[in-house]
DNA sequence: TTGAAAGCGATACCAC
DNA sequence: GTGGTATCGCTTTCAA
């Protein structure tokens, strides 16, 4: 690099020289400090103008520790329920006078190992979804405030908040079964290994509701990928009358490919899905969920980062949960 | 506070402290450094540990000077096309290594302002829509480089990636009278006092067609506004026989105003909104859209954010453009 | 391998 | 009103 045309950071010693008068003058006219000259003032400033200084909100932070940074961190910005979730953390945030950077980890344990290795240092907490194992987050968080969301049942060196459904989906079942479903598929989601919590609500409710086991088939975190589920899973099990989705993303996409092969929905065939998103009320027909109170997910969990941060008294695991409701419109 | 309870910051030093070593010692322990004897450093990292000592950001990032952080400034995260704005940006930023401070304005100048206050002390570049004047962005950000998205034509101080949707409304309004129509309505949005550039595209591409000024109706931008202005301007032009909507959420509120009101579409009623979300391929029927690339929005604006911050030779008001291209689907 | 000392860029407190 | 000096917490030379 040609040192002739290097360019050093203006600090606010140059405002200072340039404006022949010392540092702290220069921080008083520019942080609106009264005394001081008003003469003295605008040559600061004009100086500072012409130098382009910016003050480094890094030497600021360090002497005035006052702001707070908490880092989001979300599986997929593009999935409804998850803007839901992040719309409601950064409203919970912004009440506290908190900034909040986020983190969209792209469904990719890759890119969620890539987050945590940058993330502890430049926030003071942090919120979020993680599907690497605890003891990892903790090597890199080091000690920080971290909430969990929807952190299955390996929630236990952190607070997280729970979510659930059991009685939810059990409702969901049980009007299916009502409405004379006895053939009911789950469309589960495909990241993991193994079947997901709310495939075991499923299969519990079933149980309650006396109806053997339902066919399942895994799908991609999206409309195309419920798309493709449903229809692998009418093709294997024809007789199947009624689906509950893993979401409702998933279920949307049930919902297309029940049109898009002629079946009419409910009367062909019902969808339940979960998460109860927006989204859900403008598709046709309007989609059945087991609604989830997103706003509430988010605030819960930038309140116990609240908590965590100050040292006084978390919620406990009793407060930490937030319950899913049956909500009921066409397409079930 | 009593004193005695008072929990000061645990810093590098009580560490060194602890462990009886020296600061720059914690520090080569810490931060992986080699020259290190292995016994001083697990000593060192257990003293922290039982501590619970983080390293400031603030001092880290005031000594090595690597880590870049931009303010993304949203009106709402929950509008589906500001959401795939902000996962665009999100990505571009992530590709560049580049921490992300998302700020929702709620569609509020009163918000705005607040972010205004606070945003420029948090990040080194800024990125996003903003309806105050110039004159008061620049006042806050006193030098930042600032990117300013859709920004109508008063952006003169700021880049600002600019959205031409001429042609594409053209196209829209031509196709419609292709169809036949030839009382054309529009629903604009509400918040401004004037009418919007959309509406200039609109009437202008009425002229060029050879048709008479539309009627107009203003919206709230929200899927409920869509439907409410729907309902007025039918009631006060029962004539109109297609609607262009300020942008794919109002345009769903009209589809859902016209289902309910028991029009078809596109038979009794032609729509087609601005902006292309993906939301729009999952509402009944599809929507058409004057359709905008919103990844190549929000990537354009990281790096012209980017180029702003090396200063090597930024785009140009040419290179800044994006121009919507009409996509039709079912509702015209 | 370890430590002493010198910044990084700003603000706060106290003289003048 | 204005300037000197200490300080915030950490990393980076450079000596030992």
């Amino acid at each position: 690099m040609p040192s002739g045309t290097e360019s050093r950071r203006v600090t606010i010693h140059d405002v200072a020289r340039a404006a022949g008068v010392s540092r702290q003058t220069v921080s008083r006219a520019l942080n609106d400090k009264g005394e001081i000259d008003d003469s003295t003032k605008q040559r600061v400033l004009e100086a500072a103008r012409t130098l382009g200084y910016r003050p480094s909100r890094f030497a600021r932070g360090l002497v005035r520790q006052d702001t707070i940074s908490v880092g989001l961190v979300i599986p997929d910005l593009l999935n409804p329920f998850f803007t839901e979730v992040a719309a409601a953390a950064l409203e919970a945030a912004r009440a506290r006078g908190w900034h909040v950077l986020v983190y969209d980890t792209a469904d990719s344990a890759q890119e969620e190992l890539g987050t945590l290795q940058v993330i502890a240092s430049q926030v003071d907490a942090v919120v979020g979804y993680f599907s690497r194992p605890e003891s990892e987050i903790e090597q890199w968080t080091r000690g920080l405030p971290v909430v969990l969301i929807d952190r299955g049942e390996d929630a236990e060196r952190f607070s997280s908040i729970r979510i659930d459904g059991r009685d939810g989906v059990r409702a969901a079942i049980s009007h299916l079964v009502q409405a004379g479903h006895r053939r009911i598929g789950m469309l589960d989601h495909a990241a993991r290994a193994e079947p997901s919590v709310r495939h075991a609500w499923f299969a519990d409710a079933l149980t309650a509701c006396g109806i053997g086991d339902g066919p399942v088939c895994r799908a991609d975190q999206s409309v195309e990928g419920g798309e493709r589920a449903l229809e692998n899973l009418l093709s294997q099990h024809p007789d199947v009358t009624a689906v509950f989705a893993f979401n409702d993303v998933i279920a949307i996409g049930a919902l297309r490919a029940a049109r898009r092969t002629g079946r009419q929905v409910p009367r062909d065939l019902a969808v339940i899905g979960f998460d109860g998103v927006t989204l859900g009320t403008l598709v046709e027909p309007p989609l059945s969920s087991v609604a989830l109170d997103t706003r509430r997910l988010g605030a819960l969990a930038v309140e116990q980062a609240a908590r965590l941060l100050t040292g006084d008294s978390p919620l406990g695991p009793d407060d930490l949960v937030t319950r899913a409701e049956l909500r009921l419109r066409e397409s079930a």
